[in-house]
DNA sequence: TCTATTACTTAACGTAGTTAACTAAAGGAG
DNA sequence: CTCCTTTAGTTAACTACGTTAAGTAATAGA
């Protein structure tokens, strides 16, 4: 039976040769440097054979930005800690704007290119669990807001309030990818942005404290 | 001298059918379906003969975009007329995710895609405008609502606020564009969202009124 | 020893954006 | 009227990309 492990084995690490080597090119060329016939030269093999370890280019990304998503959904473990929802919501806001500044071409391949919708089967991270669903983690914070009643009390949805703040901070990201260097506007540090956008959402979105 | 005259009207009549057939394309066919080849198609034209009137695709989709944006800078003007900034901020932001939605494809192409910086000759539009520049209209607005004292006494930059407007919305807008049809989340109806962060984000950044 | 599977290879296809080289028409100058 | 330049196109081709088809060497099991 010691066949069947290694080779498994034997493939899986292949697997994260391709990976690896589409992360570098990531990291040192960008986002349209990631070409299947670059990501083979990089591991000297030829074109084709990434298509035996995935189905596609895409499959291969979202595998690869799966990795980097479930890194973030395990850092977030470690805002858990903090007691309070609300304060634990701003630290969430800054650690996904760090993280979508760290890995802005995941982010970009993830959150800002328009895509056939994808089965959850596609995916290596489970649906709704905090420790590897950032989005459920953000939920689950919220829903502690609500059920201590810091919301307004109109304000009763969970997933609304979740989708809302994501939103908005989104934006600050997303923007600050796509139109870093463009001449247009005069751009305020991105950091400042988005740490003013999370504080005036709660400002907006909680009761006034006693 | 009408010979020259002439000319330049037939060569600017070329450039709107080029123009008019990559919108067409646009919003039959979606965003990757416009290629140099299928709008050459569609004039009846070889696919080399638009390098004659555009530098390149980018220049091709900027200019098209141009247009679309000076609409709605143009559209903004008929808001103008709404006596109280922060009633205007709010109505400005509900056009804007009109304008997203209604066109998502250009907003895709001028917000959502990272493109080598481009020096301000290159478009039609005036920057500064407000009649012409869109974020223009956004920052004379909070001017206004910052020469009002509206904002809280803490925030004075109509720069900053501008951003973080904007920001935000953005976020609503090219989140729904990028991932309307994507399975891990179930969205919240687009509107309701973008509602509710144009509001809480006012909520949180003038002061309480009397 | 034969056979099927695994993990690759090379060759090629179709679609892009773009460039090079050529050409027909039109206008002005002598 | 003729010559020449400019304009506005053409066809052919180049490069790059994702992907598929067909073939091949090694390996494991019957």
């Amino acid at each position: 039976m010691g066949v069947a492990e290694r080779r498994e084995r034997e493939r899986h690490e292949i697997r994260e040769k391709i990976l690896e080597a589409a992360r570098e090119l990531f990291a040192e060329m960008g986002y349209e440097a990631v070409t299947m016939r670059r990501i083979a030269e990089k591991i000297e093999y030829s074109p084709t054979a990434i298509y035996f370890h995935f189905h596609d280019k895409t499959a291969l990304l979202r595998a690869l930005c799966d990795e980097d998503f479930g890194a973030l959904a395990r850092h977030f473990q470690s805002i858990a800690r903090i007691i309070d929802p609300i304060e634990r919501l701003r630290t969430i806001g800054s650690a996904y704007v760090e993280f979508g500044l760290a890995h802005p071409n995941q982010y970009r391949f993830m959150f800002m290119t328009p895509r056939p919708p994808m089965g959850p089967e596609e995916s290596s991270l489970e649906k709704g669990n905090p420790e590897e669903d950032a989005y459920a983690f953000l939920k689950a914070t919220i829903e502690e807001g609500l059920a201590q009643k810091r919301f307004r009390t109109d304000l009763k949805d969970a997933e609304l309030l979740s989708q809302v703040v994501w939103e908005a901070v989104h934006g600050v990201i997303s923007l600050q990818i796509a139109k870093c260097n463009d001449g247009w506007i005069t751009w305020h540090p991105v950091r400042e942005s988005a740490a003013l956008v999370v504080d005036a959402l709660i400002r907006g979105l909680t009761r006034e404290r006693a």
